[in-house]
DNA sequence: TAAAACCATGTAAAATCTGTGAAAACTTTT
DNA sequence: AAAAGTTTTCACAGATTTTACATGGTTTTA
């Protein structure tokens, strides 16, 4: 089991070590930042960040900014840290959606109950396993099966039908495609999707079809006819 | 961008008021009423309502009567107002689908913080999809059906007719047209559109008709005969 | 009512996009 | 270091969409 990575956001460097030493004890990998700016281009340049702590106050850019901005593409859970009770600004947290505040000085334990807590609140609603149609993605054993039978892919493909599946229905331009199963800096050819897609169908026999063109447009998963 | 409305019913007119102007503050648009079947009559009148602040205790029609009424029809986001906790009947209040409890008395701020996170939330998973007269429009999905039969509309079609509906009603002339849904720097015929309406008028079949040609100045998408 | 202005339609050319195969560039495994 | 596997790029053919244009019909205007 790869270890849950989370994303530390304060100026000062004694905080994030302390908060970090904590964290690594409890066996999660944690990522710095020491300021706004840092921690939202970190946030989109890795893509599996399963928690942030934020300061609330930071230079350049403060730990509400930086929650909005997240806010905008991804429901990440996000703890605040508070000087005082006082900064605790509940009203705009409710807002921008901050799921919890610790106020310093905080003690160890509680920071890793309250991020274990949040965690296992918010994987619960996180489904390890897809089905539809008579496919199912089983995320945790990486694993596509169609009509019991197992199927191999290659990571992309896996990500890439695992995006389809999590959003059946809807359709998705080429640019969207890659900014979600792809990372979010790169900037190749749009066309991969296509040859992606081309081994996907191919792989996936008949339930290939499910994968449907949208001309001019991009791609949708589908299972009706 | 226009406001968002919020229909506020309470027969206390300090109370109306007192709501009205939180919300006007913070730049929603209030509708008043002071009874239950006011309330009612004036959801349906209006069409696009996009939450009801309701108050529990009311003359004729109290608010749980209200929101029966009007869950029948619309799944609008309702908040209850009651006078104490225990006027809470968290359990009618699930069945019938109260998105929200407020307790007076209760700040400003609590109020409308609400009222946006309630509207965020139900915006994200409203489907973005338009309906007039039989022909429904998935954004979303990209899928246009008629009369309950999807039907194949490349992109261009496709947005020109999201541009119609978004625009029922108003007379829209080519230039319009063209600035909207091809790019503004499209410095091609004119008559392309009127190529795109014919294809349009065709696969729609007798809805086609909806299309009207508002002769030395150019289209209107209208339903009534 | 005739002329002028304008629209609908069919056709065909132009532009755009997708599917595919093959090869290059990378990664990981052996 | 070689082999095996994965990901990305590229180019071409075929398919689809978009556009232009000519013709004939309709509405307006004078």
């Amino acid at each position: 089991m790869e270890r849950v990575k989370i994303l530390v956001v304060d100026d000062e460097s004694r905080m994030r070590k302390l908060v970090k030493d904590f964290l690594v004890k409890s066996n999660f990998e944690v990522l710095e930042a020491e300021n706004g700016e840092e921690a939202v281009d970190m946030f989109f340049a890795q893509k599996d960040i399963a928690l942030l702590i934020l300061d609330v106050m930071m230079p350049k850019m403060d730990g509400w900014q930086v929650c909005r901005e997240i806010r905008q593409y991804s429901k990440v859970p996000i703890i605040m840290l508070t000087a005082k009770s006082d900064e605790r600004d509940e009203l705009l947290g409710f807002e921008l959606g901050v799921d919890e505040y610790i106020s310093k000085p905080f003690s160890p334990k509680i920071l890793v109950a309250r991020v274990e807590a949040i965690l296992r609140r918010t994987n619960q609603q996180e489904e390890v396993s897809l089905e539809i149609g008579g496919i199912v993605i089983d995320k945790t054993a990486h694993q596509v099966k169609i009509d019991g039978q197992s199927i191999d892919l290659s990571v992309k493909e896996f990500e890439l039908l695992s995006y389809f599946v999590e959003n059946k229905g809807v359709a998705l331009s080429r640019e969207k495609i890659l900014n979600n199963v792809w990372n979010y800096d790169y900037f190749g050819d749009a066309r991969t999707i296509d040859t992606h897609v081309k081994k996907l169908r191919s792989k996936m026999g008949e339930k290939g079809e499910y994968i449907k063109t949208i001309w001019g447009m991009g791609y949708k998963f589908e299972v009706q006819a």
